[in-house]
RNA sequence: GGUCCGGUAGUGUAGCGGUUAGCAUAUCUGCCUGUCACGCAGAAGGUCGCGGGUUCAAAUCCCGUCCGGACCGCCA
């Protein structure tokens, strides 16, 4: 190898030495006689001078932006005059310039992609993953998993790779399906999720698992949602919650040490679930800031407000003075979110102006008590189903967030866990009871007996999520272990014994031959790389992503295969009909 | 399936009923020996996403459609 060293690997050490390097033209500066060079490559970049009577000169002016090159000169500081500072005092001064490749001219230039439409990035993605923004994302994912495999080798854990060909089951979302050559008619999914086999591993006795694993969703995507995407998947036998919870804080503090410098305070604070919901409007609240919400059913239950006097749940949230605009941004958001509407009402004196006004005369002092609205400020109320009233306030908390920039004041990353999850949750549409987890989840010990009553919905789960300035970057429970109660669940949610021996009969079986209490979590990679790096959207931190309708803009997948390759597989494609 | 926002030279944008469709940058040519977003002079580059309608006149208004993005539903 004819490099002496990578660009940002140079240091002042390295002054008066002859040095060979190579990579791509970041910028041309020809001043004529005189023709300055940026070479980059993904460690740095370096300023390269070329004189008009040096060998390179001709050589050098054939490059253009993007052209690959091989600059051989001498590294040296810059003349007194010239000097910026660091690095920037030094250049090479080029004795001999080789070309290795033309490039065409960009569809966009590098250093402005930031701007550039992203349809554009995702289709020449090769020219957008060169931008250093691009490759310090990759390149935190890489020490990430790094930071991750050092950790969890440490603490004992097997890395152990699950099938990518594997049963379709209902998790929850829907499957990619993979048709079988050799069994026509019938079908491979890709995985959701390693569950089944992991606690597969732990009934096997490998006692701590991880896997960096790739997961398939079929639903629609969203900024922070790819249809295949990485879970850091892990599982212990012999834990209770709580080892489990602190294992992970041990190895989330190891990752953000290592990768980011920031020290996250341990043990992660704990919120359960009816708080965040309660408080926030938001099973994965976004804690760098308060603004909690303050319930005031009482106030109006069978009152003159007929919004209200009926309500499952009103709540508020005390906001800063507001305009009529803001407002309406603000309800528009609200209904969107399952609101009928957002009332408001605007602190004057000792009550209240605007919006509903007139109908608090009598509950206006105890609403300044309770909700500690400044003079000017607006209270912002929805109402109705709790669930829909907290929901749609926790979407407006997250927009007054926006507006107002308030997370800028809390600290860069504020994680928490999110804990006594329902175990069973009530599904309007089927007139059934659902887990809200998984089906593998243990509920707490002591709600065993509320399963099969009326209360059962008051049955909490064992289950636990991670979460990250607002973004759920990881979840888990402890697993069901006693086949006893694997089948309280499944009657719980409906599953007969021949539909759950159907599905995971395999599982039902295994359980069944020595299963340890066991546990663990799978963290969403990709979700946390975004917000570690400071990314709006999942997409950053993925080399090769997928746009909004899931497709690949630079290889063009999905796309149609031939004839042979469907009848191979005994398919056809039926016609679609409008 | 739905709601909202957007689509104008390669890229980023202005124009919002009558313009030769403007600006910046990239590209090309010429000049230039200390630039570092180099500078200066010039050139080329546009089916204003597509289809239809309204109008004397449409990039501009209306309808449809396609494409892109954010969100809801869906999805841990």
């Amino acid at each position: 190898m004819k490099r002496t060293a990578m660009i940002g690997h140079l240091t002042p050490a390295h002054a008066g030495q002859t040095v060979t390097l190579q990579g791509w033209v970041n910028r041309r500066r020809d001043l004529g006689g005189l023709i300055f060079l940026e070479l980059r490559d993904r460690s740095g970049l370096v300023q390269v001078q070329v004189e008009p009577d040096s060998a390179a000169f001709a050589d050098a002016d054939r490059l253009r932006a993007e052209y690959v090159a091989e600059i051989e000169g001498t590294y040296q500081a810059r003349p007194e005059s010239q000097r910026k500072g660091g690095l920037a005092d030094f250049e090479v001064i080029a004795t001999r310039v080789k070309v290795l490749n033309t490039a065409k001219t960009t569809p966009f230039e590098l250093e402005k992609g930031d701007s550039v439409a992203e349809d554009i990035r995702l289709k020449f993605r090769y020219l957008d993953l060169r931008r250093p923004e691009m490759q310090r994302n990759l390149v935190l994912r890489s020490k990430a998993v790094a930071a991750v495999t050092e950790y969890l080798d440490r603490e004992g854990f097997v890395q152990v790779e699950t099938p990518m060909l594997t049963k379709s089951t209902p998790e929850g979302a829907r499957d990619f399906l993979v048709p079988s050559r050799q069994n026509p008619g019938e079908f491979y999914a890709l995985p959701q999720s390693p569950q089944l086999f992991k606690q597969m591993l732990m009934i096997a006795g490998y006692d701590r698992y991880y896997q960096l694993a790739r997961c398939f969703r079929d639903e629609d995507l969203r900024a922070d949602r790819q249809p295949d995407f990485t879970q850091l998947d892990m599982e212990m036998s012999f834990v209770e919650l709580d080892d489990v919870l602190s294992t992970q804080e041990g190895l989330m503090a190891h990752v953000f040490r290592e990768t980011t410098g920031v020290d996250l305070p341990v043990p992660f604070p704990r919120m359960a679930y009816m708080d965040a919901m309660n408080f926030y409007g938001s099973d994965k609240p976004d804690l760098r800031f308060d603004l909690k919400f303050t319930d005031v059913t009482d106030l109006f239950q069978g009152g003159e407000f007929k919004a209200f006097a009926a309500a499952q749940a009103v709540k508020v949230i005390a906001a800063p003075e507001l305009t009529r605009k803001q407002i309406d941004e603000l309800e528009r958001i609200a209904k969107q979110n399952g609101a009928g509407g957002l009332a408001w009402l605007k602190r004057d004196g000792d009550g209240f102006t605007g919006g509903i006004s007139k109908f608090v005369t009598a509950q206006a002092a105890e609403l300044i008590a309770r909700t500690g609205i400044e003079q000017g400020g607006t209270l912002l109320f929805t109402a109705g189903e709790w669930k829909k009233a907290v929901g749609a306030l926790g979407a407006v908390r997250l927009a007054l967030r926006d507006l107002f920039d308030l997370a800028a004041a809390g600290p860069q990353f504020h994680i928490s866990w999110v804990t006594e999850f329902p175990q069973l949750e009530f599904d309007d549409d089927s007139g059934t009871w659902t887990y809200m987890h998984h089906p593998f989840t243990a509920p707490h010990p002591d709600d065993l007996d509320l399963f099969g009553t009326d209360r059962q919905g008051e049955i909490r789960a064992q289950a636990y999520d991670l979460v990250l300035n607002g973004f759920e970057v990881g979840g888990g429970s402890i697993r069901i272990h006693d086949p006893a109660v694997q089948a309280k669940m499944f009657q719980a949610i409906g599953f007969s014994a021949d539909q759950a021996r159907d599905k995971f009969g395999f599982f039902m079986d295994a359980l069944e031959y020595g299963t340890p209490p066991h546990g663990g979590i799978a963290w969403g990679f990709d979700r946390l790389i975004m917000v570690m790096s400071g990314a709006t959207s999942i997409r950053e931190v993925i080399a090769f992503p997928k746009n909004n309708r899931g497709v690949d803009l630079m290889a063009l997948a999905p796309s149609p295969v031939e004839p042979g390759q469907l009848a191979d597989v005994g398919l056809s494609v039926a016609t679609s009909e409008n």
